[in-house]
DNA sequence: GTGGAAGGGTTTTTT
DNA sequence: ACCCTTCCAC
């Protein structure tokens, strides 16, 4: 059971030296920080560019320096667009290469395609009827909205009931995001739901209505409304299309079909299109990503230039030798096989553990033992499949006093308590926010739904914006227990533009009730404690409350430690989704078993079993000098009766000196 | 109408 | 573990 040794001489990387600011009145030095494929896709022209970047071959990189040419050579920043899939990523990537030119490269216009959905959409609201502007709903809003929806219809009467909320909204999600009819959905993924389609298609349609009488837009309706807009207003497309002449898009493989044209429409007229991706690496299929759409690009656009990243500068040879593997097993032939000059190191370990804490524990076991060896928690990182598969390590972990933070999964924005702070902002931003209301007003003793939607419609019919709740002719007993909520709304009212006293108002006005609906209040007050702290960047509450939906802050723990003490090191514990990008030194892939990952769910379907390889691909090629898989045996699954005890089948066949196999505990 | 308690059926992944 | 329904007391 020797653990992987760390390579007795340092690796030498032979990744090009990190950006450095250039010598005053010096050019940038590509030639030295970049390959000759590099180099060619930053220094390549006008027209349209397609990179096929490996897993670690310097995409980032590659996309950075492109943007910092251009500027250099004299395009107005704010003329490129850079649509990446977080906004993280598309910071970071202007910040270095505003470290690479100057500050100008912080005008370029970039974000997700959502937020630049966003942005666009606020600029021309009226031109699709949003003369007063709209709310971005997330996706419990979605749920809380549907299911408000649902309980007005008629059960089906054979005593079966209809799809949960929840499960209403993924299939209304997903016929916008696959761009197929509701029934189509239906009939191939739900078919027990399958003869519900009329009422299904009549809760959609109510879905709709709802959304524009409250001036909502949930995620898909921004992609939606923003190629409405595109295909329907020819001179607003024009508009666009001669302000942004230089399109780039990072992981296109993961652009459904709406993205994809939106990006051709706005790069229509100058075909001056840079798409960045790995169809290897494409595992968003669930909400209508297809890797199908990169491989098209050049059919979309004739005379395509195609740029191959094939040398890996993150991972040593053992684990690429893992990788190349892994993905080379899969039925569809994806474009590209890795090599690195990096030598040196131990092929990955599969780690047999007898149970779920055993796993944990064999992870608690080895972090501590890299740590003692010098390497620091922040450069390590758990993956998993679904959130839920880390609760019995953050359990051990938290025992053993390692300190982590968890990204993905639950987020800081779904809480119930940050939920209710924000619906009492967002009445006042936007009146006419009926589920906020109901949160609000349902939060104050016996007033349930019912009495929430009679007072949300006698301030409605008032049409004075939240204020019409001091005026609106309100029962008796109503009166009084409202008397609280009022002298808060007043004073927001009154209380000049300023997020962050607004933020402070609620919070005194809400603590009581926190203290009294919740046991855990002190931990939940901390929370809103940060959330206060967050308001207080932003200067206007639109672009607070926007953000709040479509860029949250990853988790509380995060932002809780990096505020208090940013210095403090820290494991990372993440789904693999969420890690997309990002690398360690060390990476630990949790249940590598058959059942689990892949899940029973996805064994039905080829496409999605494929998914599961690439989603596993895409966990492994994250490490850089050790990785581990686990696979606890034994597990019972519930929902087919049986035992799991196989390690994942990715994994078979795998020889002992490219995957090395371990027990733990010894047994 | 509200609020609490009890019991049966379902659990990925993200903007 | 959580959602959703149902049932019952106020």
């Amino acid at each position: 059971m020797a653990a992987p040794k760390k390579p007795s001489t340092p690796t030498k990387t032979t990744a090009p030296p990190d950006p450095m600011p250039p010598e005053a009145g010096a050019g940038i030095a590509y030639h030295q920080a970049l390959n000759p494929a590099q180099l060619e896709a930053v220094r390549f022209g006008d027209g349209p560019l397609l990179v096929l970047a490996g897993a670690g071959s310097g995409k980032t990189r590659t996309l950075t320096y492109r943007v910092a040419r251009l500027v250099e050579e004299g395009v107005d920043p704010r003329s490129i667009l850079l649509l990446s899939f977080t906004r993280k990523a598309s910071q970071e990537m202007l910040q270095r290469a505003s470290l690479l030119l100057d500050a100008r490269c912080r005008d370029v216009a970039g974000g997700t395609f959502h937020s630049f959905a966003n942005a666009t959409l606020r600029r021309y609201a009226a031109v699709i009827g949003f003369e007063q502007g709209f709310t971005i709903i997330d996706r419990g809003d979605a749920e809380d909205l549907i299911g408000i929806i649902r309980k007005e219809m008629d059960p089906p009467g054979d005593g079966r009931q209809l799809p949960r909320k929840s499960t209403l909204a993924t299939i209304f999600s997903r016929a916008v995001n696959k761009q197929r009819p509701l029934e189509d959905v239906l009939y191939d993924d739900y078919g027990h739901f399958s003869d519900m389609v009329d009422t299904i298609t009549t809760i959609r349609e109510q879905y709709t209505r709802r959304k524009r009488e409250h001036h909502f837009l949930d995620y898909d309706d921004l992609l939606i409304h923003l190629h409405l807009l595109l295909t329907e207003y020819e001179a607003v497309r024009q508009r666009l299309a001669a302000k942004y002449r230089y399109i780039m898009v990072d992981e296109y493989q993961d652009t459904n079909p709406i993205q994809a044209d939106i990006v051709s429409l706005l790069a229509d007229a100058h075909h001056n299109v840079m798409v960045v991706g790995d169809d290897a690496q494409s595992i968003y299929a669930f909400r209508g990503a297809d890797y199908q759409n990169i491989l098209d690009f050049p059919k979309r656009f004739q005379g395509t230039r195609i740029v191959k990243l094939e040398e890996n500068y993150r991972s040593l040879q053992p684990i690429l030798d893992f990788t190349n593997r892994l993905i080379e097993s899969a039925d569809a032939q994806y474009s590209k096989c890795l090599f690195t000059r990096r030598h040196g190191g131990l092929p990955p370990v599969l780690v047999m553990t007898a149970g779920e804490n055993a796993q944990s524990r064999y992870v608690v076991r080895e972090v501590a033992r890299l740590r003692r060896e010098g390497t620091s928690l922040d450069r390590m990182a758990i993956l998993f499949r679904a959130g839920f598969h880390a609760f019995d390590l953050e359990l051990e972990l938290n025992r053993a006093g390692i300190p982590f933070k968890k990204v993905g999964g639950f987020k800081f924005t779904e809480s119930a308590h940050i939920k209710d702070l924000l619906a009492h902002l967002r009445i006042v931003a936007a009146p006419d926010d009926q589920l906020s209301w109901r949160r609000v007003l349902g939060l104050i003793e016996k007033i349930g739904p019912k009495t929430a939607d009679r007072i949300f419609a006698a301030v409605r019919a008032h049409s004075q914006g939240a204020g019409g709740l001091l005026s609106a002719p309100l029962k008796m007993k109503n009166q009084a227990k409202l008397q609280p909520l009022k002298d808060l709304i007043g004073a927001l009212t009154d209380a000049p533009e300023a997020v962050a006293r607004w933020g402070e108002l609620v919070f005194s006005y809400y603590l009581p009730i926190l203290r009294a609906k919740y046991d855990d209040h002190p931990r939940r007050q901390r929370d809103l404690e940060q959330l206060l702290a967050i308001m207080a960047r932003y200067r206007h509450l639109d672009d607070f409350l926007s953000d709040m939906v479509l860029e949250p802050p990853s988790t509380a723990i995060e932002d809780g430690l990096a505020a208090a003490e940013p210095t403090a090191e820290c494991l990372t514990l993440s789904t693999i989704h969420s890690a997309k990008g990002l690398e360690w030194d060390t990476v630990f892939i949790l249940w590598a078993l058959d059942g689990r990952f892949p899940s029973m769910r996805s064994m039905e379907d080829p496409d999605d079993l494929e998914e599961e390889r690439r989603l596993m691909y895409v966990a492994a090629t994250r490490a850089e000098r050790e990785l581990h898989f686990t696979c606890p045996v034994q597990i019972f699954d519930r929902a087919t009766q049986s035992l799991l005890c196989d390690p994942s089948r990715f994994l078979d066949g795998i020889p002992e000196n490219v995957l090395r196999r371990e027990n733990y505990p010894d047994w």
